[in-house]
DNA sequence: TGCTATCTTGGAACCGGTTCCAAAAGATTC
DNA sequence: GAATCTTTTGGAACCGGTTCCAAGATAGCA
């Protein structure tokens, strides 16, 4: 007689309980809400063993649409394919699943109108908050949401005019810090690798750092470099430009090389090798973003690591206070980098041949065409 | 006097555009379900202009609710740090906004208790569908799914006593084809390195493949070797004994290892440079699942390379082709493989010394612990 | 014992849509 | 011009829950 699954199309309803178990819907909604003292022993006993009994599980949409709790978390990514983007996503999944919220997850691709299709989808199931890691340009859609005091918490990038709460990393400090640590084990020539900085503050912060932590050496240059990681060429190009740059200015430096994050460090890596260029040896190489391949490549890579998993779960947790109501002033919650020191920034004392600007524009003096056709 | 904006706690209402337009909640009814056969021209002028005035977006919540359309589909991933789900919930969530879906995207961390939970919690936002990468085992609520005709789709795992389709990679031709490649190449003794097989269908078929591709060749050796990827130090030593022991059978062969999937690649990469055994000149490597770091560990690391994003678009349309009502036998969809070849499974030939077993025992003959210890 | 105060309980409206069915309007036929 | 058939149109019930409010039961107090 009982029904075959708790799954599938014949779903237990609440009203079948409450016939079952011989009470009111509205009892039973108190036994779900968990108002245990509004109902008598006898009852709250009857109600649990029938719903055990039938397997019930309430519809969340049913439970939405009346009260607005809908449990639900919407997640707005600019790029599933960064790995940052899946560390983080892992840590707020874990948060998600503690609070026994669920995540709708879409990725815009870094593109506008995804970005906005994807805001009305997320709407259009009255998501609670929402997790957001912008693209960055054109943000009409999201500052309408501000307006709104929706409950929001920025990933990694502020949009200007707005007040969400933001989670990330301390970009100027850690830009700083991995400058720092270059100058330190003898670099002098320093370009900064990212993509395009327009829009993203993330960028334009590592940026900041970067910058105030070279101008404390005025005998170095600094350089920033904008790449397009979505085609490997032109990144090996501007990369080899530069160094045939500081040759041609005469340096007598030491070259290294600032990834501004983890799709960056993939196409220098790429890029050096094409050019059969290694580090430390040929240059110094640092990059953000702690990767599983790091230690591996050459005699490891140097990197600015981020409490991936941290800045996610914390994100969660601060967007679920504000869900719940707190309305206190936008607070920013920057936490700190770690370096991770490998062989790409070994110091270049003792090593007279090291990272030399000389010895590089040396070995790519052939034409840069020639270059760029490998793969 | 209109409202503040679209986002927000002032959510504009079917009934609220049809006072507005002038007509009856089941005209706007019709309209938003494209019916606009069954509408006057004039009418659906009106609700048009109105909808788009008020910037009306119909809560999906309460669409669900009597249609059961909810337009919600439910991935549960059995490991999201792994790169192969990243890139499988790339092709699906791009297929899930081609076609208007959103993803509820849930990661059970390879465990069975989080699965059940993850698989309830779905169920309860009533999503149409399932895209289902299980871990494999105590399959039991898979099962009562399967039971109750619910819509899912499995990926790159099967389940037993389920009909499930299955969107996936060809396994078995894969392991064989990169068999084969190690065998052409001049590798004699060949480890399969894998995670537990037990109850996890695809690693049951690469098994397969391998073995019977070895199989044809009775000169050589075959070994399956099974490592816990969440813990370098084992696989090391694991790899480690695996040489000594075929050192100690005498072999005079040339050693490779295939491993299983990209979470065991980083491993064994990590462990050979633990033991700072390189390849192809001390063992042969091939790994399944091509890696962005793939071409940049040593001379490039040779691998069998899986459509990742093309078993995530086909799953999520094929489901939906379920969803739709489709109810035809069981359909397994098995993706080809590609074989990428690169340094670490150059050709033994004219190299008398490479990837010799004897050349490695050598070179690992300290004691276990030392190498373990290192990082 | 009678009369409030408190505790349980359920009826009914509501959330924002969809859908069944009947009524109204217009078109066609004789 | 009446009768019939289509084509619009809307009223009301419904989906599966929550919540307001009143009624019934029990307890407390004079």
């Amino acid at each position: 007689m009982r029904q075959s699954t708790k799954t599938g199309t014949d779903r237990v309803t609440i009203a079948q309980v409450a016939r079952e178990a011989g009470v009111s819907k509205t009892s039973v909604s108190r036994y779900l809400g968990g108002e245990f003292d509004a109902l008598s022993a006898r009852l709250r006993d009857q109600i649990g063993k029938t719903i055990a009994r039938l397997g019930y599980q309430p519809s969340q949409m049913a439970r939405g649409l009346k009260g607005g709790r809908t449990r639900l978390i919407g997640m707005l990514v600019a790029d599933i394919l960064n790995p940052y983007s899946v560390a983080v996503l892992h840590g707020a999944e874990a948060a998600c699943q503690k609070h026994g919220y669920t995540l709708m997850l879409c990725n815009t691709g870094n593109d506008e109108a995804r970005e906005k299709q994807s805001l009305a989808a997320l709407h259009s199931y009255s998501v609670e908050g929402l997790l957001f890691n912008t693209q960055g340009r054109n943000v009409t859609p999201l500052r309408e949401l501000g307006q709104a005091a929706f409950p929001v918490v920025l990933l990694d990038r502020h949009v200007e005019g707005c007040d969400f709460d933001l989670v990330g990393l301390d970009n100027v400090k850690a830009a700083q810090l991995g400058t720092q640590h270059l100058l330190a084990q003898g670099y002098t020539d320093i370009a900064l690798v990212v993509q395009p900085l327009y829009g993203v503050s993330s960028r334009q912060g590592r940026q900041a750092g970067f910058l105030q932590a070279m101008a404390q050496r005025p005998d170095c240059h600094a350089e920033t470099l904008e790449v397009d990681v979505d085609q490997p060429g032109p990144v090996a190009t501007i990369v080899r430009e530069y160094f045939l740059r500081r040759a041609a200015a005469g340096s007598t430096g030491r070259v290294a090389l600032l990834a501004g994050n983890g799709m960056v460090s993939l196409q220098i890596a790429l890029a050096l090798q094409s050019m059969t260029l290694r580090f430390p040896d040929d240059v110094g190489l640092l990059c953000f973003d702690e990767l599983a391949w790091s230690p591996l490549v050459g005699s490891g890579i140097s990197t600015i690591e981020q409490p991936t998993y941290d800045i996610g779960f914390t994100a969660i947790e601060r967007l679920l206070v504000r869900i719940h109501g707190e309305r206190s002033v936008r607070m920013e919650m920057l936490l700190d980098p770690r370096l991770i020191c490998r062989g790409s920034t070994a110091s270049v004392e003792g090593h007279p041949q090291r990272a030399l600007v000389r010895g590089i524009a040396d070995k790519i003096s052939p034409a840069p065409t020639a270059q760029m056709g490998r793969i």
